[in-house]
DNA sequence: GGCTGTGAACCTATTCACAGCT
DNA sequence: AGCTGTGAATAGGTTCACAGCC
């Protein structure tokens, strides 16, 4: 393994390996190869071994993945070992959804705190979060928290991840359909749906 | 302007500019250069003019483009015109916040059925629409609904998706964390929240 | 023999640089 | 003069083909 540059779209797929690396390990499967492992996920094999090999020599020639290992590769590698305790901006009807996804756990992320600034909810405790003013969005950085999901109307949007950002938020994923300007340093992930959505009669 | 071969990338943009269009043109701005929208999207002026250009001379030399015209043309491409029907599968808790979803309206969808499979639900009114057994998929057919959206567990959602494609449906927004088989005319987009999550520690 | 790891070739998409129109 | 439209150059990512190791 030389130095390369990582791809992005290489770290997009990773979290696809590792679902699919998931369910061979429920199933007890010890060893996988890349040819196993891309018909199952529908990716090619070449695709998966580069990709992995960017990042070292995880596999056995003649033989494969170990299927135990690679999981604990990965999840290294997209730094996913530990819990990590998030904010949830807006208990509207996403937010509520959000609440209850159980995906979140799986890639070791856990929503402690929801805020919103409907007075009405404030104080409510849904799916077992206390919902709370969105003016505390500052106490995030006492708590230590870095990672927020925002689930406002697009035209709050912008507002709520300064106030994040204020309070030393480093990562943001963001449901509202508006661009987020932000610092250098702070990683955003927009998921569009309408967006999404848009382009889908086009190609049908 | 020749004839390319669209990159799936140009059609994935469609729908910011549609959205930034829209906003000029709520504004009553009549017209726009492609450098101005590229700072209000922040994306490259250069992609703008080479996006559009891939599907006719949309813009003026010299001046730059009508925003009406052009949101008429783009719609007219993405073939956003008329409201389509679209059948919800799933009435949990993310299937109920995409019915109170306002963004599919804009995009000329609107959900006219919800099914779902537990007994308790079923009959019950949410949101305006009327939640029916998931056994009836098969009379989308006769009604001529040709989009839907999946809203239900990873491990139902293949089962679904046979069944939408049985009846006909030709456009599936599929938010199970699960790669969906289907015939190859049959066009499915993914949405998939954990994958996008187990990224964002990666970057930080 | 079988499967990984990887340089090279290929393909796709973006950016540059400027010709062409108003 | 100003802004679009586009061939050419560049960058980014995927696939091929095979050397390397178990």
């Amino acid at each position: 393994m030389k130095y390369h540059k990582i791809p992005d779209e290489t770290v997009r797929r990773l979290p696809i390996y590792l679902r699919g690396l998931q369910y061979l390990l429920d199933k007890s499967q010890k060893s996988v190869s890349s040819v196993e492992l891309a018909e199952f996920l529908h990716v090619s094999a070449t695709q998966i071994r580069k990709d992995f090999s960017y990042f070292g020599d995880f596999g056995i020639r003649g033989v494969g993945y170990n299927v135990e290992t690679l999981i604990k590769q990965t999840r290294e590698i997209l730094k996913l070992g530990g819990t990590r305790g998030a904010a949830l901006v807006g208990a509207g009807n996403l937010g509520t959804a959000l609440l209850a996804y159980p995906g979140f756990g799986t890639y070791g992320l856990e929503i402690v705190v929801v805020f919103d600034n409907n007075s009405t909810k404030i104080g409510k405790q849904i799916d077992g979060a206390k919902i709370e003013d969105i003016g505390k969005i500052s106490e995030l950085k006492k708590r230590g928290i870095k990672l927020a999901i925002i689930a406002v109307p697009a035209e709050a949007a912008q507002d709520v991840a300064d106030k994040l950002v204020a309070a030393g938020v480093n990562g943001i994923l963001n449901f509202a359909p508006q661009f987020l300007s932000v610092p250098k340093k702070v990683k955003v992930i927009t998921i569009d749906i309408a967006m999404e959505l848009g382009r889908l009669p086009y190609y049908i």
